[in-house]
DNA sequence: GTCTATATTTGGATAGAC
DNA sequence: GTCTATCCAAATATAGAC
């Protein structure tokens, strides 16, 4: 029983960036093992169903990270809902590095990752529009159009960093945020 | 000098919807194969440059495509500037399968991919926010809220496929061809 | 808990026969 | 032009020592 030479918190963040950047199939052991400075023996010890429980564990600590930092921002109701969007867009911005950080729902929705975690990604993408959902309502939007917005802004976002990082151009990704800001200001 | 088993137009039509729904790295000889019907050996004899070159014929089979049926509705000055949207938004419901089938772009934006064919992929993107310039520039738009237009209707579509794609529901792409053509006769 | 060493499978790629 | 057979590297995964 040696001490653990990375601490759960800094491995899965190591985890997480290679999911991130390479996909689900993409992220090889070899490269699970560099970022986080563990061989791959210790890795399995770590999580012993291998490479499925890592991208798991990545998802869940993804997944925590987005309820503490905007689905609690997005809806805290002791706060004024312009404030709430305000906040809970400058931790969108972190979370996606300014537009230059993939977004994991679209790192596993391809090849092998959408056949094995379409139902994670999924109720993921329904918390996010549940959040903005609230969101709308607070700022006394029918429930309709309150949906209606969440979901195109959804789409803003997940369009936007494609742009983004296809185009290698991080305004497109600002500028979203700032028209998302707008819609829902003006409604 | 056998007669080829498969014509070069099936033959790319195989390869395409292999590399669309896995992406390059996911994207196997095997499956290749399979899809095309043709051994490994015969894959390398037609492409020497094996599977980039595979992808990279894909790519410009894919972008021919797009300049024969879309971009052309789309800029086609014998055409009032309302049936060419019309046209065009047609044939992109074509090339995306209403929203089950995944975009080039995205397939190839991760891992490998991106680092391979990223000047590819940004040079296609601009190719349609072109095509939406010269529809806005008809609609008597400013070419500042041409290009402005442009960039958010590829954001819709780009969006719409990935939230169609993961919470498997096809009425969200719809809904956001159905958004574009307003937005744009609304203008 | 971590490591070295190794097993096993799959992937990309070639050689050479037909 | 296509095929079988094969090579080599990389990937996932495991055994067993420390």
């Amino acid at each position: 029983m040696r001490p653990p030479k990375i601490l759960d918190q800094d491995l899965l963040a190591a985890l997480t960036s290679v999911f991130r950047a390479r996909g689900y199939e993409g992220a090889s052991l070899k490269e699970l093992s560099d970022e986080t400075g563990l061989k791959k023996a210790s890795l399995y010890h770590r999580f012993p169903n291998g490479k499925q429980e890592m991208a798991e564990s990545v998802l869940d600590h993804m997944e925590k990270w987005v309820q503490d930092h905007i689905f609690v921002a997005l809806t805290d109701l002791s706060v004024l809902p312009e404030e709430r969007l305000e906040k809970g867009l400058v931790n969108i911005r972190k979370l996606y590095g300014g537009g230059k950080e993939t977004c994991i729902f679209r790192a596993f929705s391809m090849q092998m990752g959408l056949e094995l975690f379409q139902q994670s990604l999924s109720n993921g993408m329904k918390g996010w529009i549940s959040a903005f959902i609230d969101l709308g309502l607070s700022l006394a939007l029918t429930p309709e159009v309150a949906r209606e917005m969440a979901v195109q802004t959804l789409i803003e976002i997940q369009g936007s960093l494609i742009l983004s990082q296809v185009m290698n151009d991080e305004s497109i990704f600002e500028n979203s945020l700032q028209l998302i800001k707008r819609n829902y200001l003006s409604s």
